[in-house]
Parts: C-alpha cells; structure tokens; sequence
DNA sequence: TATCCTTTGAAGGAA
DNA sequence: TTCCTTCAAAGGATA
C-alpha cells in the first residue's frame, strides 16, 4: 500500500507520494474520512485484482492515456462490510477515452501548488465594469441564458430566494410572498405560512452556487447524504478549482446580489440576523471552555479555522489553518494581541507574525509532517508484512 | 422539534 | 481598518 500522487476524485484530496500508480483506492468513503489525503492500495504494476480490506471505497485508473487493463478483476468487486454483500465501484472513474480526464481537477496542469494557492482574490466589486450598471430590465428568471454557464445546466435559474430551493427553502419573492397563502391551502407547500413570512434570505454567495450545482453530482458519486461530508468535499473542490471557474461563480453571486438588491432595496442582512437569534444555542467553545469568541463558532475569521474536523481532513485545508495561538492547550503560546497573524499577514509573511504564533505554527506543520511520517511507516510496515 | 454539523463568502457591527 | 459573528444551502444526526 503506498501513497500515490495524485487526487482524489471524489474528495479532491492530494495525495502524497509519487509511486507510478496502476490501480488505486480512495478511502473518502469511509466512515473514517481521509487524514492525508485519501489512502490507496496499489497492485503490482500492470496487475489488478481485488483490494485488501478494508479499503472498500472508490476505485480510480490512473493511467487514462491508456484503455482499460483487460483483467477479469478489475474492475474489482468489493464487498460492502454492513450487507456483506458485493457492491460495485461508488465512482464511475474508470478510464476515459485516450486524452480524456474524467473529472475537471484530474488534469495535468493540477499540481499542489495550484492546491495550495491562495484564495480567490476578488471582491464582490472585481467584476466592476463587465456589466451593465442597471439590470433593471432583466427577469429574475431570465432571460434565459443570464445567469448560465457551460458549468450551469441551468440558464436562468430560478432565485433560491423566490422559488425556494428545497426543504430549507423559506425566502420568496414579494409576489410569491403575498401567493403563499394560496400556494400552501392548495397544498403545493408543506412549510408552514407562520414560517415564510417576511424572510428574505441573504443572496446566495459564490461557493453557495457552487454548492447548489455540485451536491447532487457528489451525492451521486459517492452516495454519501451526510451534509456535513459532502460540505467538505465540495470545500475540497472549491479550492482545487481553475481560477476562471471559480470567477463564473463569483459573477453568477454577484449577478444575484444586483437582483436580490433590486427586489428588497431596503433588505438588510441584519434583518435576518435577529430572525434566528433562537438558533445557535452555543457554538462549540474550545475544549478549555470560556475560551472566548474568538475560538468558538466561525471564529478564525468565520471559517476554515480549527474546526472540528481540520484534524481528520488533513489536506483541505484544515491542519495549520488558522491562528494557532488559540490553542487552549498552548501556555505560552498565546497570541498576544490576539490578532491572528496568519491571518493578518498571510503563510508568506511569517516574519511578521508574532514569537508565540509561529513557533505554534512550526508545531503544527511538524504535527502534520510525524503524522505523515507515521502514516508511511504504518505503510511501509504493512509493505513488509505483505510485500506485493 | 430545533439545532448541530460542515463548507466559503458576504455583510454588518464592534473594537 | 481589522476582526468577529451570523447567515446563506443541505440533510442526516443528535439533544
């Protein structure tokens, strides 16, 4: 078993090693979800055959240049460890025509440090000037085509806010609004009237869109329901997209923001603030408890900061994100001003930051670096067990 | 039944 | 100006 360089289709995580892979195995499907990266099983060069548990996830050929081994075992046929009953590959990932990548972040120009990249660096305002300064005019369902691109099956998608995107969905229009009574005593609607009224909900941002397109297609790859799972592995995506498709999205939010403008111009995203003030009994503080809001919730700047699940996602971004300084465990290593300055000066500017947050953060990228160590040794011990 | 979880981005308030 | 909090979607899990 070894680690392959290459990514995960399905959570998008990198992988680490580089060991010309023939066949490998993701474990994002698993209870447990990937720690660094996804882990793989890797048969001897140009074999294939079955995969030793319990790494019964997805299965990835990573030679798409070439057809598919003929071998009556692979695709391999894995045995779902609940049923005990075989059940086939979760991802169509087999290999695609000669030329082909299966899946838009499998390219050859995706490489770590594409992963690595900072985030998207436009504003709301870095399309100022590509479209019209009023879209007065414009549907909110239309015309078609406004708001589609060739990612988008979708052309002029209805509002989240007006239509109502699924369960959840609680926003309408003002039109819709003043309907709903008769939506719902026709019963089109099971939400309960009380619950619709006067709720405008905030705009749908980039990676909402984003999220909105994807899940379904990351559902049906993975069969995953868990939302919380598929969040990650769309955050994962998220990152590992191509700037210019990153930058349709972030037109499409701002395209809807101008529209969510124009129907509410007195909206307020406060407004909804005091709506569900009943909610969020307490976000998780820090295990030391009381540590302060800075730890709890969507502190480290609202996301991707120490969140419970950055120690088990590794490589999304979770791990060394974030001010460490925060540490409750950490005596010494309190950031001082409690500015975080990683998140004040970037990974680039170390040098600014404070004594206490980078050596914290030197720990944690040698945390992550003996975990990683500890995996390949658990790795290569097994090796040894069962040499290939 | 209500809230949490989990993600990123945007908005708004506090310092 | 910077930081923090809240909310937007989603649906299973949990209290």
């Amino acid at each position: 078993m070894v680690l392959l360089d290459s990514m995960c289709s399905t959570c998008s995580s990198l992988l680490l090693d580089k060991m010309a892979p023939a066949l490998s195995i993701c474990s994002c499907l698993f209870p447990e979800p990937c720690t660094i990266g996804c882990v793989l099983d890797l048969l001897p060069a140009g074999k294939f055959g079955m995969v030793q548990p319990p790494y019964h996830g997805l299965v990835m050929y990573n030679d798409f240049t070439q057809p598919p081994p003929a071998h009556k075992g692979y695709p391999p046929v894995y045995t779902d460890p609940k049923t005990g009953l075989p059940r086939p590959p979760m991802y169509a990932a087999y290999p695609a025509p000669p030329g082909q990548f299966p899946h838009p972040l499998y390219s050859p120009e995706f490489t770590s440090a594409s992963w690595h990249r900072p985030g998207y660096p436009l504003t709301s305002g870095a399309f100022a000037g590509s479209f019209p300064p009023s879209l007065s005019s414009l549907s909110r369902y239309g015309p078609p085509g406004l708001l589609s691109h060739p990612g988008l099956g979708h052309p002029g998608i209805p509002h989240h806010a007006s239509l109502g995107a699924g369960p959840k969905s609680e926003l309408m229009s003002p039109q819709l609004l003043s309907d709903s009574h008769h939506s719902n005593s026709s019963g089109h609607s099971t939400e309960p009237p009380q619950k619709k009224k006067n709720h405008i909900k905030k705009p749908l941002n980039a990676f909402m869109l984003f999220m909105k397109e994807q899940r379904p297609k990351v559902i049906a790859e993975c069969t995953l329901r868990e939302s919380s799972a598929i969040n990650q592995i769309l955050g994962r995506r998220w990152h590992a997209l191509d700037r210019s498709e990153q930058a349709k999205y972030y037109e499409m939010a701002r395209k809807e923001k101008e529209l969510h403008l124009q129907l509410y111009p007195g909206w307020s995203a406060r407004d909804n603030y005091a709506a569900h003030q009943k909610k969020k009994k307490r976000k998780k503080d820090g295990p030391g408890g009381g540590g302060g809001s800075s730890m709890g919730g969507a502190g480290m700047g609202g996301h991707g900061g120490l969140s419970p699940m950055s120690g088990v996602s590794g490589m999304s971004g979770g791990g060394s994100m974030g001010c460490l300084s925060m540490e409750p465990e950490n005596k010494s290593g309190e950031c001082p001003n409690e500015k975080k300055c990683r998140a004040r000066y970037g990974i680039e500017q170390q040098s600014r930051w404070c004594k206490p947050c980078r050596s914290l953060h030197e720990k944690s990228d040698q945390a992550m670096v003996d975990t990683d160590q500890k995996h390949f040794l658990l790795v290569k011990t097994k090796e040894e067990v069962h040499p290939l």
